[in-house]
DNA sequence: GTACAAGTTGAAGTAAGCTTGAAGTCAAGA
DNA sequence: TCTTGACTTCAAGCTTACTTCAACTTGTAC
């Protein structure tokens, strides 16, 4: 049997605070032995789990996202090739979607200084009125339609 | 004296909901004029200001930067070249850095499809125990040592 | 004059992702 | 034996950004 890890190694390794490892265990997310005593043992590849999940967040999945990955990855050993590819497919139009949004709202921004109107209300970039009837209200051009990612 | 707007003319123009127009006053982002009966009566150019907050938003900011920068900005003027010069540069450095990090996160996943070995913990992107020494605990290859971006 | 839509306030609720605190267990060392 | 230190559970708290609700007041239409 593989060496098992108590979760301030766990932590320490992982960068993640144990308190979040218990959170993520609660979640279904990881899972653990115990001691006779009780104490959480976690099996080495845990480690490539957790790398997995905080990944995943910086890409900007939500745990209960993670979670539907995680119960199609097995839980002890390396994902298979096809495991990666359908996340490399899914996920990296996720990040695409992402950076298009942000080079539109930098465009916006330098748009918004070079086209010479320096006005929020009457460039056609950001005035709500010119966009009204074809793209609904609010400020769609710039914003894109709310593709939601996250990242904090 | 210009036109002034009821909260569910701003909120259908400006697409954010009445709720949280009364939110972002409360937070002082935002100010409105009174009805002798107490409604709220927004001066146009409040509409300008709503977009500058949704796009901050999407930006990454949290209303309390973007409170931040608001106090620096006109209330019921148009900003000046000035104002958008600064806020250019600030803006556009953080979107670059998120841009880098979704750039380093996607490399990350097809390096791990393509690398062959096909395993979070026996790959050198995210292997935690290569990075122990020299960069600390946690998948900070992948993640960039978290310059915090929002978008959800 | 009466109904109904639209508005008001303040408090509480929601969701995500954790952290913190209280109270207790357990093994090892001085 | 006594004291740390590491760990446990469960409940409550925190932050951000709002939404929802209850209880009212107003404005507008008929």
């Amino acid at each position: 049997m593989s060496k098992l890890l108590p979760i301030s190694e766990v932590a320490r390794r992982s960068g993640v605070a144990a308190s979040a490892l218990r959170f993520y265990e609660e979640r279904g997310l990881i899972t653990s032995e115990r001691t006779g005593s009780g104490h959480r043992r976690y099996p080495r590849p845990v480690l490539r789990r957790i790398a997995f999940i905080v990944y995943a967040q910086r890409v900007g999945l939500t745990l209960e996202e993670i979670g539907g990955e995680l119960t199609e990855l097995p839980a002890n050993h390396a994902p298979t090739r096809r495991d990666w590819s359908r996340l490399s497919t899914n996920w990296s139009s996720r990040i695409d979607a992402r950076i298009a949004e942000l080079e539109r709202l930098k465009l916006g921004l330098t748009e918004c200084i070079g086209c010479g109107c320096l006005s929020l209300d009457r460039c056609r970039l950001a005035n709500p009125d010119d966009r009204a009837g074809d793209r609904g209200p609010g400020p769609r051009y710039w914003i894109g339609d709310r593709p939601l990612d996250p990242a904090r």
